[in-house]
DNA sequence: AGCGCGGGATGAGACGTTTCAGATCCGCCG
DNA sequence: CGGCGGATCTGAAACGTCTCATCCCGCGCT
């Protein structure tokens, strides 16, 4: 069908040796073979074909990418990470989105192990690492990233989301408010539970706090939404004076329906976010969140794996950023 | 290395061409060799190897689909339209970034050609299609998306940009504007520069109103913001009384530092985007837009490719979706 | 003249899959 | 009992690349 290595070869006047040096390693290959050889190429409009040099290779050059949602920024936000720090190794990165599926999850990592991909990054939805485990050990490395799962053996490269929650919301607490509702879920993701945790810490450590917890299905802006109408349909005596969410994007669609319902913020209700994202301070009301540092986590998860691709035996890391609290409009700030 | 096809075959009993029929042909093998073979792959851990499949079939099962900002939720939008008629036909889409720069483009269309890519999507920066032509000849269709080329000879699936432009700019001129500023850049791209032309016409319908161009070198906040610093330090008698940004990213940078700057929106200056992603609907004043039909737009496209792969004999096709305006605060609305 | 040396070039596998022409087996018909 | 059609299975060839043991040749040295 197209044009081979053969074929650039013949025209040339060299073997398929020859060419393949000229592709891989032209400081071997005197200037004028190389002349040659590449105004053949050019000639007959070869192109690399990757599926062969790959089979060769036993391995591909792509790092995976399974994400829990593409369309979340602070993803995109990581994967830009990993895509930069890639590229100086000459790897490409491939998002894949598990839309917090564990089935879909479930069938991007044997896309990926099909592929025979360079390694994985993956924030995991569950903590059911078996799957994970099979796939290492037949050479593929896995680096978890966005979250730990303890004893696992996996590097990984995560934010302490305990802290962070804590940060929030003693961030609320400092504002003054003592019932803080925590909107987050599903109860399945470690970073939902972890922020929660660390919530109830620090409401624990004020006399007279609470925190209730609003479960919802997903972290999305229609989820949030449904969730702010919840609020904004209780009594203004039940209502919470906080809300802290489990991110960026279920605040803003819980800020889009207090608004809607003329319940004011921060006046009546205290929010916070989680990641920071871009669109976090162009909302309605700026939003206060804890941020990540998304794209450092990206490169640095992409440096372990390569690391680890290149030497299997290397011990497990588990790098952690530290959250950091960013204060505007939406707590009072 | 790993477990092949042909260890399948020697621990189940059978030859290769037989392990072959039960992975893609499973109906052509009696139920008991089938039941042997599959334990035989389960025992092994055995996973198809991609590449050689590839190899094999000459062609890869992947879309490539190539966007200038993968961070831009009208493009995520694209994708995912993309990717849901995508598993349909068994394919995957890559998404591949050309952050708007010519040479990114160039690499990752070489990219996707060096995979044997299934076909490719673009949503191409300049009118260069010369070496989308080359991929084509060597057999790799393509399909632009969200503009056309005009005598290109590529389908495409793209909205009347013009049309949308039209739309905003007679929007803001029916709520009494008449000075109004178009945020958009690089003037390179033909989306900016249509949507333009559109406000031209609009502004040409009626008397005594009148249309700047304030050019910004990305479509993204960041941009947005700097020019909306720029607008905000006119003096007032100078100041346009609407800005029509060529996308909502830009229109909420701009409205950021419109508001920072103590400018009233829509007071003082009317605003409106375009694509209407979900953040326009959630911003400071939230944002009137022009919505695109952007899943579908992804879907059409891919399906159009589907069936060019299939013949490739096929004349050219052009699908042009119709924008809606969406009226929100920011125009008074 | 004989020898060794080294830069260049060669070309035969091997990677793992799919395909396909042909072999094998079995029941059944005439 | 020979022959036949269909179901089932076989195994070699081919896809395009890279690697590596081998060969070739010219040159300087003894």
């Amino acid at each position: 069908m197209g044009v081979s290595i053969r074929d650039v070869a013949a025209r040339a006047g060299v073997s398929v040796g020859t060419v393949s040096n000229v592709l891989n390693r032209p400081d071997s290959v005197p200037e004028a073979t190389l002349e040659r050889v590449r105004s053949a190429i050019a000639e007959l409009g070869y192109v690399r074909n990757d599926a062969a040099r790959q089979l060769r290779a036993g391995r591909s050059t792509t790092v995976g990418l399974v994400v829990l949602d593409a369309r979340n920024p602070f993803f995109t936000d990581v994967a830009r990470g990993a895509d930069d720090e890639a590229a100086l190794h000459g790897l490409s990165v491939l998002i894949g989105n598990s839309d917090e599926h564990p089935e879909r999850e479930l069938r991007l990592v044997s896309h990926f192990e099909e592929q025979r991909a360079h390694g994985l990054l993956i924030s995991p939805i569950g903590d059911d690492v078996a799957r994970l485990r099979e796939i290492r050990e037949r050479g593929i490395p896995v680096v978890l990233v966005d979250r730990t799962v303890a004893g696992s053996g996996f590097s990984s490269v995560a934010v302490d989301d305990v802290h962070g929650g804590e940060l929030a919301a003693r961030h609320l607490l400092d504002a003054g408010r003592r019932r803080i509702a925590y909107v987050g879920g599903p109860a399945g993701l470690r970073q939902v539970a972890d922020r929660a945790e660390g919530a109830r810490r620090a409401v624990a450590a004020v006399d007279g706090a609470s925190l209730d917890l609003a479960a919802v299905a997903s972290l999305t802006v229609a989820e949030g939404r449904t969730a702010g109408e919840r609020l904004a349909a209780l009594p203004a005596a039940e209502r919470p004076d906080a809300v802290f969410a489990a991110n960026d994007l279920i605040a803003l669609g819980v800020l889009q329906a207090l608004a809607l319902a003329g319940v004011s913020v921060p006046g009546d209700v205290a929010l916070i976010g989680y990641d920071d994202i871009d669109f976090a301070a162009a909302a309605t009301v700026p939003l206060s969140s804890i941020r990540q540092p998304s794209r450092r986590m990206g490169a640095t998860a992409l440096s372990i794996l390569v690391e680890e691709a290149a030497d299997p035996s290397l011990a497990p890391r588990d790098v952690v950023f530290e959250p950091e609290l960013v204060v505007r409009a939406s707590t009072g700030g």
